[in-house]
DNA sequence: TATGAATGAGGCTTCATTCAT
DNA sequence: GATGAATGAAGCCTCATTCAT
């Protein structure tokens, strides 16, 4: 989880395992009762800390969510001003959004569906700001005849999968490094839209 | 659903339905008697057609995986010998996969951890043989000379991605048609691995 | 219970049960388990034959209110023009509807409250037009001139108020029949509005 | 509740919380988290002033109990020496205890088979002994010769009947005030055993 | 094949209460 | 006095499954 955001406390032990068992066992097969013999505590303690399963869950959903944005947001701001410096940024965000907090990822994706509407909006209202951040640089540098994108919202799909994929199979048993990826899959996103680093290669 | 594999009768109904309710809800979100509902059977009519509600999991993931290889592997037998022709065939062939049998790849893919581990392995072992097959293309294509990819089992993965998440996006409420997608994702793979259609473009 | 009405088999014994535990422990006072170790069924087996605690409570207060309500029509019916019997009449019939279904008045009455407003709905309609057939009775004494009554809801209501804790002290334990107990109280609702039954006495 | 009866401070919110959630839902049908929301305080806070939630009932039952057979006492003790002014005098405090402390009347009297037996004795006690204060004054008015009662324990039951009830249904919403039910009340007691006041009427 | 009734286990949550602070 | 955290027991109800019919 990303530093700081952790709760303190017993709050913070269940959240961590709710972290660890919703992504091993999905938010429907973890039970309160597994949840709570992980953290070691009563069942009922967990009622102390938090209204219901789903808000642990929500927490969760929460925290990858703007934790991933919060990543998006800084590697643009932090990025020079060429189209292909700013796609890099964001592929390579993604990459480490990803690999960094691979738990997280995998919870706060595929388990959102576990959530009401309403605990589900916000987290949809980010990714989809996170989505219009991508399409935007890809549509910016179209305009500025740096990329060649017939259609940015596909290409900017397609971006955005292989990186959220990236939860799912990125770990200590395969050979690539966070480093690896992320050079890889910020090149594959520049040769999507035919872009080039300036001064460079 | 593939033509000709439904099971007839009130088991391919069952099916049927566990595909729609597993997509939406998840293996373990979905109850044994929401299923036979969505029949219009008592639930425990469903155990005259399937020793459990696992086994009806286990068909799907089959259906899922076993269709989804098949039609990789009729997709590279009926492309040229060019290793981009071959590249585009089964990018095209995956994105196809993914929009036909658009809740068939979902419930294979998400639900496949809700299997046991020998109920899971023969979809698992599609799913390397289908990577593999595409690795080979990459790497055959890179040795000679047609394509440039630093790492073949990163290009596909990242393919396999944009593969994999279509399923999740495609639908009525987004301008794209199957074609369309085919056409770019087709595409963006050619371009991650700089490869070009003989005699085109 | 009134013959006729408990359901057979399983759903009876529940019911049967219900009424007794419901009656010395309150709805709320007695849990499902209480209810099911009582039937001698697993308390999930409940769950076939009710939708949840509360329809067993329902159906318990539905029983007692038309059960109670239609003893009075009948002894309405039965009775003779003279408004001094028609008193007697339902006096004697609210008395027997306490002693004879003592325990499904107890419930009916006291546990009314733990039902949802809709649930109860039926009861306290059937509850007030009881009341409304005493008013009507006594009111028309008061205008043929066989009552003296100030007020006949105030009567009325003193009148019901005497039957109806009838169900709470009634039993083998105290030395009246329930014909006594009719007895005496019809007398006293005929002495309240100082009526007389017409050649006797 | 009655003056200077309700213990100062927060054990005296205390009480009056518990007075009205067991008036409305029960004692079984509030928490002790109803109940320390209902005061603004921590629920463990109640265990500062009560030893358990039985014991703040066990303190409303009594304060009923003693309140209303005080209230008995205080009016045969206030009257005159003839039966029909000694039963009006009883009736009439009957009427106002469960006029004026009409939560307290519910409490004391529906929730009472909450107690454990040892602590609803004391109630059952003092119930006992207002009663047969009431069945002393028939006897005595009987053996005077001004009231013609076939038996006092029956109409002592019906007088006590309809004034237990008052507390159920008398409230703001109806057009009646508490004197006026204690006129009409006293005078069904009279007319149930035949009493007159002297010089009067 | 199909069903209604039955079951043991377990679902999430709340219960009354205790205790260290 | 007052509190937040903790607990074991129990709350109602649903789970997947079985079985006699």
């Amino acid at each position: 989880m990303p530093d700081g955001v952790t709760p303190p406390g017993t709050r913070g032990r269940i959240l961590y395992a709710a972290l660890e068992l919703f992504a091993e066992l999905g938010f429907h097969g973890t039970s309160i009762r597994d949840l709570a013999k992980q953290v070691g505590i009563n069942s009922a303690t967990l009622y102390s800390h938090y209204p219901s399963k789903e808000d642990v869950l929500a927490e969760l959903v929460a925290l990858g969510h703007v934790g991933h944005f919060n990543a998006l947001q800084h590697a643009l701001a932090a990025a020079g001003d060429h189209p292909s410096e700013q796609l890099v940024a964001l592929m390579r965000a993604t990459v480490f959004s990803h690999t960094d907090f691979q738990l997280l990822a995998i919870v706060a994706n595929n388990e959102l569906h576990a959530l009401s509407k309403e605990k589900a909006a916000p987290a949809l209202a980010l990714r989809e700001q996170g989505l219009q951040m991508l399409y935007s640089v890809l549509r910016r540098g179209a305009e500025m005849g740096e990329f060649t994108v017939a259609d940015e919202v596909l290409a900017g799909t397609a971006m955005a999968s292989m990186g959220l994929r990236v939860a799912s199979w990125f770990g200590p048993d395969q050979p690539y490094t966070r480093e690896q990826v992320a050079d890889n899959f910020a090149d594959f996103a520049l040769r999507i839209v035919g872009g080039k680093i300036p001064g460079c290669c």
